[in-house]
DNA sequence: CCGGCGATGGTCT
DNA sequence: GACCATCGCCGGC
């Protein structure tokens, strides 16, 4: 079932928990589909959350925080990787999920080339910016569409197949955000753990922090 | 395998 | 003018 405004009208950190195991689905300019599950999530919790975009308040960029949940936010982040978040909690609370990977990424639908401009289908897209480049998202073209709306390109589906369990950790790449880059608002289920190499790193990284 | 670093542009204290 | 809600490449082991 297709997640509706009130999903998304709820706890940031309700809504990143319950989206991962959903499908995120896209479709595209041809008439097929790409989809995937979501495997790995972020909640960034209103105005007082020192990582959340609304830090500053109600600038232009983070405005679209305060608006209406189920609207998709895509900012742009070290000038080349777009970030999928969906818009969470009542109009005014400025709050959001970041979208950070899924798996099983498939085309749906008939047609067998891929549109012109967007990549080879891979298998799984894991990290926020690998993610909106898989699935062939970006600012100029999604920011602020409604993802709770009929005519939506973009959509979540609850398919009765999300994991009975969901792991947590600190949120990543947040740390001049001081104690808030400590709340355990990262959700995640296997998947998403990122290959040896990378996983090491980010030990290493933590390590290094205390 | 692991750590370091450059790319690249929007946003703001 | 500094700082990113990142990624992939390159070089050293």
């Amino acid at each position: 079932m297709r997640l509706d405004r009130a999903f998304f009208d709820r706890d940031t950190r309700e809504v990143a928990r319950e989206l991962v195991g959903t499908w995120l689905v896209h479709r595209l300019p041809d008439g097929r589909r790409r989809e995937g599950r979501i495997v790995e999530t972020e909640a960034y919790h209103g105005e007082d959350d020192g990582a959340c975009h609304a830090r500053f308040g109600r600038t232009e960029r983070a405005g679209i925080l305060f608006g209406p949940p189920g609207v998709v936010y895509v900012f742009l982040v070290y000038g080349m990787h777009h970030c999928l978040n969906f818009v969470t909690g009542r109009e005014g609370f400025a709050s959001a999920v970041l979208v950070r990977g899924v798996a099983d990424v498939r085309d749906v639908g008939s047609g067998a080339v891929a549109p012109e401009g967007l990549p080879a289908l891979p298998v799984n897209a894991v990290g926020p910016g690998r993610l909106t480049r898989g699935f062939g998202i970006d600012r100029a073209t999604h920011n602020g569409i409604d993802a709770a709306g009929r005519r939506s390109p973009l959509w979540v589906e609850d398919r009765g197949d999300r994991p009975g369990r969901v792991s947590t950790s600190a949120r990543i790449g947040v740390e001049y955000a001081g104690a808030w880059a400590k709340k355990p608002w990262r959700y995640f289920v296997a998947p998403a753990r990122a290959p040896a190499s990378r996983r090491a790193k980010a030990k290493g990284r933590r390590a290094k922090r205390s």
